[in-house]
Order: structure tokens, then sequence, then C-alpha cells
DNA sequence: AGCACGCCGACT
DNA sequence: GTCGGCGTGCTC
């Protein structure tokens, strides 16, 4: 008797293990590692991923329930993303259904959905019917409807519906659904008739039914629906899926296909001629692909050194050795033109994953992953997940981008992922960037010396220059202070409204970058001193112009625009601080008939927008594309010779140790906009912090230099990636309880860690050491109505201080769930916020 | 997480 | 007496 070990998708600690299910006779077969099926669970119908088999297990066989469905003809997980998976909840300390949720597209993360319908011979009085408010009126044309529905439908009646299911006049029904709406038919294929009636003599006598099916195929040699088939030769799938085995069929999932990119035309492009230096970055990934092992290097490239085409042409060799590639890319830098780039070059091998398609669409080039159509996925963080069999290279562009970590659980990091899943494959992994993260760096740096950061050997590629000899743009650095002493109290400096001048009059195109959006950064009343916030976070509101509203840019709360102070009735209420939406007015003020792209979270929310207004700004159908962080990448436009960042030190004052690196970052990035093509770039930074090293390190394109001293005070610090960290937050409605059981929490660590003889002090001694900080009130204090509390772990790499946590939290988790206490966990945190 | 079961106050 | 409040414990 086989066993299923299955996980169920209730996503918390108690239910964080494998249940065993039977499998009836006619699923034999079908239940695979990484099959989705329906099973009872309680007095619960759920939706749940086989993890494993066993044989005749050790359990008493009469406790177990049958699995009641397979969900899907493929099992949407092989078993390599399902070790995935629980490497990946040992990593980030998350339930294993929460990580091999993150792996399934939208459209499969099917809910269980409850139906009621009158049980047959109920009764109720005219008074109830009444009373009901056509409730019973709905319910009795007798087709069941979905429980959530009429309980949102109808929110008075939620007494009276529970009342008549327990009295059984109502009944029940749970199904598990999927949420895609294209219909999907399993199908089978046959071989050509010849074949089958060949095959009919190879069948031993006993397999009787497999004859009739194949014998029936032969005849009517068409594809069929495996129900129908099942039906007609009075069978089970089981038999056709042994057929299946034997390979005289084939069964696919058959669905109307929706292609995003359908209506459009690729041109094929060649490989380019490689310059000598790509061809000697490109020549060890080759190796390591011809070699199949699974290494990883970092291609540390300049801004339009030309790392896209060393990918390319990676990918080329990785595809003639038959295996497959993954190219994953921050969500904003996955425009129309890159995969124009991909899709030109490999037609229609290619499958495009990004959020702003449907989820239908989605599914659909999943599925050309799943069933070996797509050898190549290009898409953001998830499509790390991308169901290969053979993957033969992971390249990670942009490598440093934040949104590479996952800020809800599991909030796991695309790199480490990639790097594990090319160790199950044997894969080369490429990491390119301009500014690579200072983790990666220092692993490539000091992978002779065994690094911290747990991202293990990482070899350096370097690509210094541009390619054709393009010199990297000359930046200028603008003291704001000296322009307030000299009397100038705009937004752009002397040199910025000079330089601004100069292009609109060559009609060339520029690039501005403020790293705020909306229109005034706070409001403050000058009679009382009042600042206007939110009432479900502790954030000042933003003014939005365009709306006349103040908005939280944490928690979307708005409110009208207050024309007197809201607690003095002063009329001197007034707005501060500068957002892209008074940058956008300034210009046309400054610059009559000055053309303005303004892109940020506020006009590209719609479908498409994104893309529109770069088409638009490429067709030079506008002079400036103003806007915040979204401007800064991968963007590649050849009119663009001037780059100006308006408030260059805005985010350098944030309490994360990483700000220096982050604005370092963004502004070599943005500052790569100028100049790539032909015309020389130049680049403007506005500041009042002339001296900062983040700044000054970035006029003479410095990275090295910035790096080397960055790190050095890490290591002072014992921040990563010299020492680790996890944050662990706790959050409720009153504040109350809060401080005592992130207490709890850092008292009953710090206990264990004594008991294993780890060291508090971090010291040069190099001996394992862990440090809690806390239990402090969070930088935000209040989000989405809930107070927060956070403890910072500390500790060096040779620590396992997950486990540590992981068993801590079991110890207080009890408690905290009888509080109401919400706790979340995460490992190598990115954002201190 | 849900959902049932259980033991307590406020209504017909 | 019953309805429904939410604390507790279990789900193969």
């Amino acid at each position: 008797m086989t066993i299923a070990r299955v996980i169920v998708d209730v996503p918390s600690r108690d239910t964080d293990r494998a249940f065993d299910y039977t499998i009836p006779e006619r699923l034999q077969g079908w239940v695979e590692i990484g099959s989705r099926v329906a099973v009872p669970f309680g007095p619960r119908k759920l939706q749940g991923i086989v993890i494993g088999l066993a044989e005749d297990a050790d359990v008493e066989l009469a406790k177990l329930k049958p699995i009641e469905e397979v969900l899907d003809a493929l099992p949407p997980l092989s078993p390599e993303l399902v070790e995935l998976g629980e490497w990946m909840s040992r990593r980030w300390l998350c339930p294993l259904t929460v990580s091999l949720q993150a792996m399934l597209p939208a459209a499969l993360k099917g809910r269980s959905e409850k139906y009621v319908f009158p049980a047959a011979g109920a009764q109720w009085s005219d008074e109830e019917t009444a009373r009901s408010g056509g409730l019973l009126l709905a319910l009795r044309k007798g087709k069941p409807l979905k429980l959530a529905m009429l309980l949102q439908q109808y929110p008075e009646q939620g007494a009276a519906l529970k009342r008549w299911l327990r009295q059984g006049r109502l009944e029940e029904r749970q199904r598990v659904e999927d949420k895609s709406s294209g219909k999907t038919v399993y199908t089978v294929f046959p071989a050509d008739a010849e074949t089958l009636l060949k095959a009919v003599e190879e069948i031993p006598a006993r397999a009787s039914k497999q004859r009739e099916v194949v014998r029936y195929l032969a005849e009517n040699n068409d594809p069929i629906a495996v129900a129908r088939l099942a039906a007609e030769a009075s069978t089970t799938s089981a038999t056709i899926r042994s057929l299946e085995e034997r390979g005289l069929l084939e069964i696919r999932s058959v669905t109307e296909e929706r292609d995003p990119y359908a209506d459009r035309d690729f041109t094929a492009s060649n490989p380019m001629v490689l310059t000598p230096k790509q061809a000697t970055a490109l020549a060890p990934i080759v190796d390591a692909l011809n070699e199949r092992s699974s290494e990883a290097f970092l291609l540390h490239g300049v801004t339009g050194s030309g790392k896209t085409e060393v990918y390319l042409q990676a990918i080329q060799r990785c595809l003639e050795l038959g295996r497959e590639a993954i190219v994953l890319v921050p969500e904003i830098a996955l425009t129309a033109q890159l995969v124009e780039r991909f899709k030109s070059r490999f037609g229609a091998l290619v499958a495009v994953l990004h959020s702003r398609l449907s989820n239908g669409e989605r599914y659909d080039e999943w599925r050309k992953i799943r069933e070996g159509r797509a050898q190549v996925a290009v898409g953001a963080r998830s499509a790390i997940f991308a169901p290969f069999s053979s993957i033969g290279l992971i390249v990670i562009d942009e490598e440093h981008e934040t949104s590479y970590k996952q800020e809800e659980s599991p909030r796991y990091h695309a790199r480490e992922v990639a790097i594990e899943r090319a160790r199950l494959h044997g894969a080369a992994v490429v990491l390119g960037s301009a500014t690579p993260a200072l983790e990666t760096y220092e692993a490539a740096a000091h992978t002779r010396g065994g690094s911290q950061s747990g991202l293990g050997k990482i070899g350096y590629i370097g690509l210094p220059e541009r390619v054709a000899n393009r010199p990297l743009p000359g930046v200028q650095i603008v003291d704001m202070r000296e322009e307030l002493k000299l009397g100038n109290r705009a937004m752009f400096s002397r040199s910025l409204a000079a330089a601004i001048k100069d292009r609109l009059e060559k009609q060339e195109q520029i690039v501005l970058l403020l790293n705020r959006r909306g229109y005034a950064t706070f409001v403050m009343c000058r009679s009382c001193g009042y600042t206007a916030a939110c009432p479900h976070c502790e954030i000042s509101l933003t003014y939005h112009r365009g709306s006349s509203n103040l908005r939280c840019h944490y928690c979307g709360y708005s409110e009208a625009e207050p024309k007197t102070c809201p607690s003095c009735e002063s009329p001197h209420i007034r707005f501060f601080g500068t957002g892209t939406q008074k940058v956008e007015e300034a210009l046309a003020e400054a610059f009559p008939g000055i053309r303005v792209i303004r892109m940020d979270v506020d006009t590209t929310t719609e479908k498409g927008s994104h893309e529109r207004w770069l088409t638009e700004f490429r067709e030079r159908r506008a002079d400036v594309l103003l806007g915040t962080q979204m401007v800064a990448k991968g963007l590649d436009f050849p009119y663009v010779t001037l780059v100006g960042v308006l408030a260059a030190d805005s985010a350098l004052r944030l309490p994360d140790f990483r700000a220096p690196e982050r604005t370092f970052q963004l502004l070599t990035q943005v500052a790569g906009r100028a100049g790539r093509h032909e015309l020389p770039g130049e680049v403007i930074i506005q500041t009042y912090d002339p001296e900062h090293e983040s700044i000054t390190s970035v006029q003479g394109h410095d990275y090295q230099g910035f790096v080397e001293r960055a790190l050095l005070l890490r290591k002072q610090l014992g921040y990563p990636p010299y020492g680790r960290l996890i944050g662990v937050t706790f959050s409720h409605e009153s504040a109350a309880m809060l401080l005592s059981i992130g207490g709890q929490f850092a008292s009953g660590l710090r206990e264990r860690a004594m008991e294993l003889g780890i060291r508090k002090e971090f010291d040069s001694t190099g001996a394992s050491a862990l440090e809690v900080l806390g239990p402090v009130s969070s930088p935000i204090a209040r989000l989405k109505d809930r107070y927060r509390f956070q403890c910072m772990v500390k500790y060096r790499g040779d620590v396992d201080a997950s486990l540590l946590v992981s068993r801590v939290l079991g110890e207080i988790g009890e408690a905290a769930k009888r509080g109401g206490v919400q706790i979340s966990v995460d490992v190598d945190p990115q954002m201190m916020l």
C-alpha cells in the first residue's frame, strides 16, 4: 500500500508537517511527488502538495483518509522543486506550504470554496422566508451557491445560515477550485494506428483493459478527452496512465492559449561580434556550462559595457547543450525593449513571466515551460521557480536590486535560491551588475579566504569599459547650500537649469530623478505645529495635487486636503518637501513649452501604462522623463545626454545601515542612463551633503574605492556580509502586550545562546557570537492599525541562528497566539524599516 | 488557519 | 431552558 505524504495549504506552525493519506485505486499512478491534490482535513477539504510517497509506512492505515482528487494532469512541481521548497523553509523560517505555494502560478493557488444548498425535503415557514430578505428565495432556486458570496450579499443572515446548517435544513459541500479562467481538458493524443495494433500483442494478457483501450484508439485515432476515453472503455484513468508509460499515447492538458506577444513582430537578431573584453568575460561561463559545474560568477560590468550580449551568448551555448536557462530581471526593467531582445534572439523558445500579465496569461507562459515548449524563462523574482527539468544557466541581471528579496513570507532572496537551485542542477549562475551588492562583491573578492556571506564561492569577471570605448558620463556635484547662499531658492541649481535649457535647444533628452512621489512630503500648521499623519500608521501623509488629497504611502489611506488646520483651525497650513508632482509643475513654469513625462507609482498603475510612457519617450515626444527610481533602471535611450538628480541625499539619512550603499547604487545606475550611444552624456547631482562618500564616489565612477571603505565599516560594526541579521517583528492592535512577548523572545534567545557557549561580543578573535538587540519600537511604530515592536538578532555566519530562533519561537509561540500577537521573522532583512 | 467542541452569561 | 459568546485543541 502506497502512502502519500501531503503538505496541506494551512500556513501555520501547528500544521507545518506532512500528513499521510492513502491513494484510492482510481488515482493510482497519478499521485506523484509534486502533485497538487484535494484532501479531506478535519471537517474541511483542502488543497495540498504531495512531498513524498512511502511504501507501507509505519502508520495505522485505518487512521488514514484517502486523497480525494488529483488536480493536474502533470504535477506542477518536480521532486527537485519540492526539495528546493524544503530548503527554503529551513533557510527563511517559513511553513513548507508557504514556500511550495510561492512556486505555483497564481492560477493554481486554488482555494477551497464552500457551497450551500437546501437539503432534500427541507421546509421553511413563510415568516422565515420573509425575514431572510431574499436569501431563501435565492437558495430555493436549487443551484448550490457560494457561502462566501451569500455572507457578503446578506451580511445580516449569517446567524440564520449557521442555524439552518446545524439543523440540517441546509447542506454544504466543499470544492477545491482553480482560479484559472481558461478551461483545461486533459486530452489523450494516441500514437498512430499501426503502432498501436502492433503494441497490442506485447501487452500482457492480464491487462485486458489496457488492450481494450488500445484497440479502441487504433480504430478512433483522434485526440480524445481522458475522461471520455475512460468512460468509453469503461475503465479508469489509471489504465490510460499506464499506457502513457508504455509510450502508446501522450496526455496533455489542452487549453485555449492566450499569447500576450502574439500580435507583435520580432525581427530576428543574430549574435553580435563580441569585443575582446566581452569574449574574455564569456569564456569562463562557457567552460562551466561545458563541464556542468554549478559555479557562480559575478559579472561586474560598468553601465553600457554590454553585459546583456554576454548573457545572450551564454544562453545560446546553454541551449546548444540541450539545457534550459532562467533570466531574472528586476520587475521594472522588464520592459518590452528587453523582452524583444530575448524574443528576437531565441524566438518562441522564450517564456516571459512578469506581474503585468493576467493570471491566465502567466499560467500559459508557465505551462510552456512545464510542458517543455520553452527553454528560456525571462522574468522577475519568482521566475527563479520556472518548472524546468534540466537547467544549465541562471542569469540574474542587476543582481544588487532590492526587489530580488521578497518582502512577505516566504521572505526569500532570489540570488540565494538561484545558487541553491543551480547546485541541484549542476548549473552555472551569472550575477550581473555595475554596482554589485556588498555581499556579492565580498563573496567574489574573498572566495579564496572563506566568505561569511553564505553565498559560497563566486568567481569574479570584470568588464570595466563601455562598448566601443564610449566614455562614462562626466559627473558634476552641485552643493545646494551654496545655491541658497547665492539667493537661488528654486529647486534647480543654476548649472542644472542651464543644462536643461541647452538640451531643449539641441533637442536632446533629459532624465530627472527624484525619489519622492506626490506633491509635498508633509503638511504642517505654522501656528500650532500640527502635522498630518495617517490615522492607521505612524507616518506623515503626502499631499497629492491632482486629486487634492493627502495620502499614506504605506497603507493607501487618503483624506481631503485641509483648508485650515484640523487642530487649531488656523489658515496657516503649509505644504513642505518636494515630490515629483511639484517638480513637474516647476519645470513647466521655468521652461515654458517643455514636454514632461512623469513616471512614478501614481502614473503607472494602469496596465500597460509603464510601456506606453517609455515608448512615448523613446519616440522623442517628450523632452524630460521625470520619475522616482523606476527611471534609473536599465533604460537605454540614445538621445538622453543629461541626467539630473534633484535630491541625492534624500535616502541617505534613513536609519538603515545599507542607506549609503543604496544611494551609491541608485546614483550610479541613473548616471549610466546618459550618453550610452553616439552622443556624450553629462550628469548633474544636486545635494546638501556634497562631501558624502556615496555621492563623491559616483563622480569618479569609483565602485572599488567606495566598496572597500564601506566593507571596512561593515566589518567594524559586525554588519553583513561579516555578521548576519534576523529581524523579528511583533505586532498587535494595542501596544500593551508587545513589550512582554518581545522581551520573552529576547531573553529566551540570550539564554539559549549562553547555554551553547556563544559569546555576546563581536570581536577580532572571530569566535562565534550572537547578540539580541531590542525589543524596541519599530521605526514605523504603527502600520495598518497595528503597533509594532522588533528585535534584531545579529550573529556570525557560523552560528545556526535560524535554528535557535525557531526553537525560541516554538517556546513563546503559544503565549503569543493566546495574546493575539503576530510574529513575523525576516532572515537576512534587506530593509531595516 | 478554520472549525468544532465546550463551558459561561442574556434572552424568549 | 436555548442562543451565541469566544477560549482550546485538533486536523492523516
